[in-house]
DNA sequence: GCAAGGTC
């Protein structure tokens, strides 16, 4: 009899193209009852430790068990909400995967061995458990040891996926065990917390409006509240900016028709005094010197490969749809078989990527980018930076295959040439310039400028969202030159206020602060926006002040994660934060070049959640994301071993009753803060 | 009527 192996996949795209790199593409397809999306692919295929074998390769989609409260509990009005600290749980198939599960259920009945192919990180770990479970109950023999193995893959390139099948390893049972606390904390916290704010604080609402209807639901989640919290914390800043004066020193010297204006090393300073005794040493030097001359080549980098936090940033700024939107279309697009998997976290391409194959198919046809990549593939092609993370399960996001983008929609059309000419860009030369810095001595103060020469746009031609562009002539200067100023004058400004937040500077934030992962982001936001918590508008182009002289810096600064190399970055940077001292660190972000882009505003609602946690003075707040953190650590405890799930429920479920014990008794803090916010526009 | 995480 020949040794069948039932081969599991988690999502179908990896079975079909797993399916057709084993068979050399001949495997057959089977559909499966009571499932649109998941095929069976029949062939067979030679396993060093098993020999030749029959094989099924098939799918689920994500995670196939559910869990919920058994049914006593299921009804708001059936328990106090604490009670589902502790209230049974119930995993189940949901009706919708019922067929995926009998599939696997009654292809296991004939396996010799279960091959499991979920994305190789913790969420595919436990999925993989599930797999097996499923299988086990059609077959209990895929329980004894070595009958169950997964493969390691973090791409779906022919040779790698080839080696993962010659060399199985076993699931790895703590990440599965991480997953599984995750899960049960976040139900068991996400369905209390959410009943009894439902409960006590929109229904307070709904009685002050005199309403007898259903209140809306107010949601609590480890992940949808520090998103929130993100937002009120920067309505706060932007509410309570005091603006500072300051004061700086403005020279300028008119040669050779061209008007240089030299800014102050030390930027501005906030004390007046100082800043006019400073002034008018320099207006008794009478005469300036140059001290440096100094042309250098400098380059602006490539953009690294493209992640979904990066796509769903750019998408803000540069394609006008928020965040939720792109990855609607990605997904379309993902779907069509045109650009590869988008939720990825890795923004590194794998050594034995056949890149320039894919630049390729990019010449055909005929695009805006069609002669770049034609370029690339006569001699210009460069290989694409590597950024630090990787989640080994997902390659950066780029095109596959060749599409006449005229058969896309709008939409479809915007993130597909982003993603296209983001790829592009990762494959071609860094942009090469000549930076010319110029200090002068004046009095005892230090001043600079800089001018900038493009000589090469390299990767810039294909890729119109990055800016880099020459500066204004400068003219000659020597070193030692000595000159009088044409101006100089003392200039008085203000910090101005940071802007709300935007989307980009949202994800970035959650990104940062692990809340979320790159499939649920925009899920987190839009929820917060759903539940009433936020607002979004369009941010207008705010007008251009006075005494900004920093506005082009500032910019880059928002615009660029990966500046140019060189000096001016530093001063960039170092002006940046003066002004965050000055009260309005965001302050360059809140002008500029933007335009489309999101701003978030709590509503009256959500700074009353806010508010009214914050006031009852937890050491751990719930709106920060300092929770969330913890419970990351604990799943890494026990992926490391340090820790079981047991342990780490206890101990959450033990922090989480605990507060939630006290703002039960300080519910008329939360009361009061909604009194405050919410209806003091009635009076 | 609850969460967050997969996925279509």
């Amino acid at each position: 009899m020949v040794t069948k192996v039932l081969c599991v996949a988690e999502k179908p795209s990896i079975a079909k193209a797993v399916a057709n790199h084993l068979s050399g593409g001949t495997a057959q397809t089977r559909n499966v009852v009571n499932a649109t999306y998941n095929k069976n692919f029949l062939f067979p295929f030679n396993f060093p430790t098993w020999g030749q074998c029959d094989v099924v390769m098939t799918s689920v989609s994500g995670h196939l068990i559910s869990h919920d409260f058994e049914q006593r509990f299921k009804k708001w009005s059936s328990c106090d909400p604490s009670a589902l600290f502790e209230a049974n749980i119930e995993s189940f198939v949901e009706d919708g995967k019922k067929g995926i599960a009998k599939n696997i259920e009654t292809q296991a009945r004939s396996a010799h061995f279960l091959y499991i192919w979920t994305d190789c990180d913790r969420e595919g770990e436990n999925i993989g458990t599930e797999i097996r479970d499923i299988a086990c109950k059609g077959n209990s023999r895929l329980n004894q040891p070595g009958k169950t193995v997964r493969a390691r893959f973090s791409n779906i390139e022919r040779a790698h996926i080839m080696n993962a099948a010659l060399h199985p390893i076993a699931l790895d049972e703590a990440q599965a065990n991480a997953v599984a606390s995750r899960i049960e904390l976040d139900l068991r916290i996400g369905a209390s917390y959410t009943r009894n704010l439902t409960l006590n604080v929109a229904n307070f609402i709904s009685r002050r409006n005199g309403s007898d209807d259903k209140p809306q639901v107010i949601s609590y989640g480890s992940c949808q509240f520090p998103t929130l919290g993100f937002v009120v914390e920067r309505y706060f800043r932007v509410r309570n900016f005091v603006p500072e004066d300051f004061w700086s020193i403005k020279v300028m010297r008119k040669k050779d028709g061209i008007d240089v204006r030299f800014r102050w090393a030390r930027g501005h300073l906030f004390d007046r005094m100082a800043a006019t005794i400073l002034f008018e040493r320099c207006i008794m030097a009478k005469k300036a010197r140059v001290t440096k001359v100094q042309t250098k080549p400098t380059s602006k980098w490539k953009p690294l490969p493209l992640t979904t936090v990066e796509l769903q940033k750019c998408g803000s700024r540069f394609l006008r749809m928020d965040s939720q939107r792109v990855m609607q279309v990605a997904e379309a697009l993902y779907q069509k078989g045109w650009i590869s998997y988008p939720r990825t976290e890795t923004d590194q391409f794998d050594r034995g990527m056949d890149l320039q194959a894919v630049v390729r198919k990019q010449t055909q046809g005929q695009t805006q980018w069609t002669q770049h990549a034609q370029g690339l593939m006569n001699g210009e092609f460069s290989q694409p930076r590597n950024g630090r993370n990787n989640d080994k399960a997902h390659p950066p996001i780029h095109p596959v295959n060749f599409v006449n983008p005229t058969t896309l929609n709008q939409e479809e059309q915007r993130v597909h040439e982003f993603v296209v000419r983001r790829f592009l860009a990762c494959c071609s030369k860094d942009a090469q310039g000549s930076k010319t810095d110029i200090s002068i001595q004046y009095g005892p103060e230090t001043f600079n400028t800089s001018g900038l020469i493009v000589l090469e746009r390299n990767y810039l031609e294909v890729y119109p969202y990055d800016k880099w562009t020459s500066s204004q002539d400068l003219p000659e200067f020597r070193e030692g030159e000595v000159f009088e100023p044409t101006e100089a004058n003392l200039h008085e400004g203000q910090t101005s206020p940071p802007g709300y937040l935007t989307e980009p500077e949202l994800i970035g934030l959650m990104d940062a602060n692990g809340i979320g992962t790159d499939a649920t982001m925009a899920e987190h936001i839009a929820k917060i926006k759903e539940r009433k918590y936020v607002d979004t508008r369009p941010r207008g182009r705010r007008p251009r002040q006075e005494d900004d002289d920093e506005d082009e810096e500032a910019e880059v600064e928002i615009a660029d994660e990966e500046p140019e190399r060189g000096a001016a970055r530093g001063r960039g940077r170092g002006r940046g934060r003066g002004r965050a001292r000055g009260r309005g660190g965001a302050a360059g972000a809140a002008r500029g070049a933007t335009t489309g882009v999101q701003e978030f505003i709590p509503t009256t609602l959500g700074v009353a959640l806010v508010e009214g946690y914050e006031n009852m003075g937890f050491e751990t707040s719930l709106t920060k994301p300092f929770l969330r953190k913890e419970m990351e650590l604990r799943m890494k405890a026990i992926c490391e071993g340090r820790k079981n799930k047991r342990e780490v429920i206890q101990e959450s479920l033990d922090q989480y009753r605990d507060v939630y014990l006290r703002v039960q008794q300080q519910l008329p803090v939360l009361h009061a803060a909604v009194r405050k916010y919410v209806f003091n526009e009635n009076g």
